[in-house]
DNA sequence: TTTCTAACTTGTAATGATTACAAACTAATA
DNA sequence: TATTAGTTTGTAATCATTACAAGTTAGAAA
C-alpha cells in the first residue's frame, strides 16, 4: 500500500491542521523515510534543508499528526519513541542487534479473544523482538 | 495460572541471582500486586515496610529480573514502563480513561505471518488501547 | 562459626527525551 | 491588504532512568 503525500495533505485539511512549511517537511520526511525514525532523527534529517526548524516543532507536529491518525506511534523500547507514516494494519519486529524495525503483514483484527467483550478497542499493536536474518547470518 | 513465590526463588538461584532482602521484597510486591505497577509504584508501595530501600535498587532489581525472564516489561505508553510478574502468553489492554491495564488471553504463537521467515523471535507483545466497560458505562 | 569477597545497595549526580511557556511569526480567510 | 488564531522557536523545566563510588551483605569456603 503506497502512501501519497497529496492524500495526506487532504487529510490535514479535513482535520483543520494548517499546512505550514515545517509540517509539510516533517510529513515529507516520514513518507521518504519509512524506517520508523525517532523525533531526533527527523529533526537531524531536516536540519540542513530547514535550518530554522526547532525540535519542539518536530514534537508538536508529530503529536498533531498522531492525534489526527496520520502517523502511528511505536513504543517497542522504553527509551525511544518511533513514528510510522504507515497506519495500515501491520506488525513490527525489532532486531536486538542492528536495532532495525521491520514491518510484517498481520491481520490484527483476526486475533480472537473473548476476554475483551464490552471493551472498546481503538488501537492495536503487535511488537516482536529477536534477531533478523542479516544479523543471524553474520 | 498461579504464580508462587517459592518457584520464583528457585528460578533466582538457577540464574545465580542472590536472594537479597530487597529483591525478595520487590518480587513479593509483584506477586501480590499484579496490576502491572511502575517502578515508582513499587518503590512507594514498599517504602513503609522497607524504609531504607532506594529507587536505584528497585530499577536494578527489575532489570535483573527482566534479564532472567522472571518479569515482563510492558511499554504501551512512551512515558511509563510497567512490570508484570506474569510471563505467560497473554495480551494487554490499556484503558485510556482509567489508565488500568487489563490482561486478556491470547495465543500469540498462533499469529501467523510468513514475512518473518528467517527471523529469530524471542519476545512477542500484543498491546491494545481503548475504553474499558467500567468507563464506558460511567 | 568465622572469614572473605564478589555482588549488592544506597544516595547523589548526571543524562536524555519530552513538555511548558511566552514572544515572535504566518497561513488562511475575508 | 488586514486580521487573527494557530504555529514556530528557543529556553527552561520536568521526570524517568542510569552512572558512579562508597559502604554493606549473601553465600561460600575455611
Ligand atoms: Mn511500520
Ligand atoms: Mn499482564
Ligand atoms: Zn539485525
Ligand atoms: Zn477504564
Amino acid at each position: 500500500m503506497k502512501i501519497i503525500l497529496e492524500d495526506l495533505l487532504e487529510e490535514l485539511k479535513k482535520n483543520n491542521i494548517r499546512l505550514s512549511h515545517q509540517r509539510l517537511k516533517v510529513l515529507e520526511f516520514l513518507v521518504l523515510n519509512q524506517c520508523h525514525p525517532t523525533a531526533d532523527q527527523i529533526y537531524n534529517g531536516l536540519h540542513k534543508e530547514v535550518p530554522t526548524l526547532s525540535k519542539t516543532t518536530v514534537y508538536n507536529t508529530l503529536n498533531s499528526l498522531t492525534e489526527a491518525n496520520l502517523v502511528r506511534v511505536i513504543n517497542i523500547e522504553d527509551n525511544e519513541t518511533r513514528y510510522d507514516i504507515n497506519t495500515f494494519n501491520h506488525g513490527h519486529f525489532k532486531c536486538q542487534q542492528c536495532k532495525e524495525i521491520y514491518d510484517f503483514g498481520i491481520d490484527i483484527d483476526s486475533i480472537y479473544t473473548d476476554d475483551l467483550n464490552g471493551f472498546k478497542t481503538t488501537d492495536k499493536n503487535v511488537y516482536f523482538k529477536g534477531v533478523c536474518p542479516k544479523c543471524s547470518n553474520a
